[in-house]
DNA sequence: GGACTGACCAACC
DNA sequence: AGGTTGGCCAGTC
């Protein structure tokens, strides 16, 4: 019943796919929501595989700086287009679209 | 089959 | 204030 035999590597999609647009999350917070605070390794290695259908751009480090590399000026961009607010810093303004997670009290 | 690595985070000194 | 270590999961050598 329920899908909960997914491992921890396919929850991590299923969260970062379910982040709303305008919000982002950092790898400590995805996996505090998996019920691991401290696999932020694992869940920063899941988005290593960067499927296309991963807007893994949402997903941002605890300081909020993006992380990804060579494109993270990319992903900023992007997250910008989606209506995310940064600071001046070049930072994800975690005080304002840090996402909650599935809230099942919405 | 054992050990290391990997786009992290937070605690510790 | 800054550097190091431990911890989690899965994939690769």
């Amino acid at each position: 019943m329920c899908k909960q035999k997914n491992s921890f590597f396919d929850r991590v999609y299923e969260i970062v796919a379910a982040i709303p647009c305008g919000q982002v999350l950092s790898y400590g917070r995805i996996a505090a929501l998996l019920g691991s605070p401290r696999a932020a390794r694992t869940v920063g290695w899941a988005l290593s595989a960067c499927p296309e259908d991963l807007p893994w751009q949402r997903v941002v480090r605890a300081d909020g700086t993006v992380a990804g590399g060579a494109y993270t000026e990319l992903r900023r961009a992007m997250l910008i287009d989606e209506g995310v607010p940064f600071l001046l810093d070049g930072r994800v303004d975690m005080d304002a679209c840090e996402w909650d997670g599935p809230r099942k009290n919405v």
